[in-house]
DNA sequence: AGCCCAATGAGGGTTTTCCCTCAACGCGAG
DNA sequence: CTCGCGTTGAGGGAAAACCCTCATTGGGCT
């Protein structure tokens, strides 16, 4: 909370949880790093559009974050917080705050929060796919000035993609390979053919081939079948 | 070069980049804070990539790049410099170097640049859309510490940002066979986002968004949004 | 002034895709 | 021999995309 925000204090603790070799690690690191700053609730997590949760896995959550006293797990976070939303809109760290009155609890995106509730910043972490994941720190008083903004989107960067680095590791494998026939049914996607058309192509059902598309959709982690022919030519899975 | 790079310069580096109001003042900035660390080369641009050109455009271009004791135009630098391509595969700012042999000039991604030649950081910049940017630094004798690359990757960041937040209002759109508006929303749509989606991002009628898709499909001479995806990608209209 | 065109938006439909679940077959790995 | 997984297919409904046409505004160009 007090004083100011050391960046030389900043970068020694993105150095460390870049050689982080356990994810307790990376969590005693930020907390210490934001405990001081008033924040002392945290969340983790990876984002896919894959899903109609924007959250796809929760790498980390702590602290009392609906002030009912009790730490929350993963599903109720998604379920009750609305501003991770806002990150599919933001392109840049943004604080957020929280204040409850007559009619629940209200939430909003801020310049700098002030007064009483709990307040916030959420990290959202990006690369070459667009939006991979973010980093949401809450507290009741917080250092919301703009180094702090700073320090906080620094360090909440690199713990989100060492986390990636140290769980999905362990977790995915090759996560998003196509299988044979779903590069085909792709392939032919991108060159502009419909799904009845790819069917009578292939000598396949209608059904087959929305099936084929559907999974093609939760491997690469997206939304809209738009969206996979980019990623599919990223990844080099079809030609472009 | 040597001693120690501080973090605390390059906080209010980065707090006066994001406030500057012209391009030379975030030049001048990057100047004062690189320079001391022995980068004295300079590269801004933004990033539409797929086929055949990586770069955009190019915000600022100083310095001796290829050593022959002109500086360069934007042209030449595009022609000339092969590191540029290697923000596709990159996920995090990296070092490069390039070293001058009997058989020519020769770049590579190093872990730590040392001895003879130019050395220098690629940063590149991530958005909701993926690779939007980077910014590259190069000199003869630089600090290419852990400390320095990650000072030097906050500044980048926040120049090209900054640059661009400036330059991209003021210039029109040029080339290429879809507007502005068009390649605004296809890019939307590559990222993943539907219809109504877009609209709530852009301000504008679900509506307009859908004639701008049919104009575009028109346009690219294809059947399908995810064929013109491709197209897209394929023409450089879009990233892939 | 007259014209083209980008950008915006709407009415009113049709077609296509998307979503969730369930199920069957064959094949290779443990 | 199960188990997982790729491939195939379906029912039933909801959402999204797509199609046509028409209309307005504002810039630029002739």
């Amino acid at each position: 909370m007090s004083g100011h925000v050391t960046a030389e204090q900043a970068f020694r603790s993105v150095l460390f949880i870049e050689s982080a070799e356990t994810l307790a690690a990376i969590e005693g690191e930020v907390r210490a790093f934001a405990g001081p700053m008033g924040y002392e609730r945290f969340v983790l997590f990876s984002v896919s559009a894959a899903q109609d949760e924007v959250v796809e896995r929760i790498y980390w959550v702590e602290g009392d974050w609906f002030g009912n006293g009790e730490s929350v797990d993963a599903e109720t976070y998604i379920r009750r917080c609305p501003v991770t939303r806002h990150i599919l809109d933001e392109r840049e760290p943004f604080f957020w705050t929280k204040t409850t009155g007559a009619h629940g609890e209200l939430y909003r995106v801020v310049r700098s929060p002030r007064g009483r509730g709990i307040h916030g910043l959420q990290v959202p972490v990006f690369g070459p796919l667009g939006l991979e994941g973010a980093m949401s720190l809450g507290g009741e008083r917080i250092d919301a000035s703009p180094r702090a903004r700073l320090a906080l989107g620094l360090i909440a960067e690199a713990a989100f993609l060492a986390a990636r680095n140290l769980l999905e590791a362990a977790i995915g494998g090759d996560v998003g390979a196509l299988s044979e026939r779903e590069r085909e049914v792709l392939a032919w996607t991108a060159a502009g053919r419909r799904q009845v058309e790819i069917a009578a192509t292939l000598g396949l059902s209608e059904r087959t081939i929305e099936n084929h598309l559907r999974r093609i959709r939760k491997r690469l982690g997206v939304a809209t079948t738009a969206q996979a022919i980019r990623v599919a030519i990223r990844k080099g899975e079809i030609a472009a």
